[in-house]
DNA sequence: GTGACCATGTGAACGGGCGCACTAGCGTCT
DNA sequence: AGACGCTAGTGCGCCCGTTCACATGGTCAC
């Protein structure tokens, strides 16, 4: 493996899969070759920063014509792991949980939900768009003999820290949270987290203090 | 209004509602004083930068003593224009957006879902979760009479730029977009994004480089 | 009233990421 | 074959955000 790519920056990181899915728009279009320019405009961003970005990749790139779509696509992939799938289990069965099992893109982009966790018992042996709901009490057993990788935690608040904390005791290595509170996980184990109403107040703010426009 | 406290940095804003939410935690415990070390805790931050943050607001703190729980909750909210409902659009009645205008936590943060609208003929004018779907060509007209300041986007990736274009048209001020796309807004429309795939793909790039662990 | 204590508020150093602008090098056209 | 044009790759300065450490100023006990 090459060694001097080692450490690529966490902004880096978080727009390679927006660059991968431009890159996944151009073979659907038969394009075969973009410049930094191009994907850079697709992805909403600075050209330098594209360029910047990619090389931490490698040199994937012809000087005066500009990378190979495909090539690209492929190597991206790889990085980040997508070159197979990775299984996920949502813990909490409930509107959002549901509604996360419902939605295709997880599957559609190498991330089958293969296990569903819910507290009330009366959810639990049923199936969610074909997922068995299992119950919380047994996410540490059954996380890990289904080796999932990634939890996705889609529960009240209160009970999201307790949950984190099954999903590391079940060998999960990445949590992605839901719940509208901090949580925390051991070093080593990887959180992001998604706050629906925290980005509404976000914009609130900026809504608050626009600038009155004639 | 004070002068100086203008322009808080956008890493900021973004943790204003964490802190506000462990305020409503306080407040709920009955604690009436907070210290910037326990704040930071709550919030998963450093102690410094709560009380770096907390100053962009002005000094609500007391030397020797910590913040008055109640009193910053209230500047807090004053300053994130949480002191009113702003009234949501959502567009797209698929999965995703029937999902999000059922998820409580919108109406009950202050945020009430008024109208939803939809590219499907046979649900628009049906109601979901009590909201009535209008057809998203009708978005400009409906959402400037309904006086929509903030606008979701829950649509395919293929509709998402017509249809923030239609909200601006409109008048809204912000926009979240859920849609797996780049778009762009003019500038002075405020624009947050929320990518469900996204997030697992960092997720699994940091998966796929993690140290093999003995 | 005075002194010791304590937590805020902030100046300043530090670090990371961003973008400009230049260089390196490949392809093409004459 | 040589020169030109185009685009990747990158060194460098800048700026934003984070963090440390200190001074400021309020509270409480005696």
């Amino acid at each position: 493996m090459s060694d001097r790519a080692r450490h690529i920056p966490e902004a880096t990181v978080a727009r390679l899969p927006v660059y991968l899915r431009s890159l996944a728009e151009l073979v659907d279009d038969k394009i075969t070759t973009v410049s930094s320019e191009r994907l850079a405009e697709m992805a909403g961003v600075n050209a330098a920063k594209v360029r910047k970005d990619l090389s931490y990749l490698g040199s994937y790139g012809t000087r005066g014509v500009g990378y190979d779509v495909e090539y690209l696509l492929f190597q991206m992939s790889r990085e980040l792991g997508l070159t197979h799938d990775w299984p996920v289990a949502i813990v909490g069965a409930g509107n959002l949980g549901s509604a996360l099992a419902n939605y295709g893109g997880f599957t559609q982009r190498g991330f089958p939900v293969v296990a569903m966790f819910g507290a009330d018992r009366a959810k639990v042996g049923h199936r969610v768009h074909g997922v068995l709901v299992h119950h919380t009490d047994d996410i540490v057993e059954r996380a890990a003999e289904l080796g999932i990788g990634i939890g996705v935690i889609a529960t009240p608040a209160s009970a999201a820290q307790d949950v984190a904390d099954k999903l590391v005791a079940a060998g999960v290595g990445s949590v992605l949270n839901f719940a509208p509170t901090v949580i925390t996980v051991p070093d080593g184990v990887s959180l992001r987290k998604v706050d629906l109403a925290l980005e509404l107040q976000i914009l609130s703010f900026y809504q608050e203090h626009r600038e009155p426009t004639a």
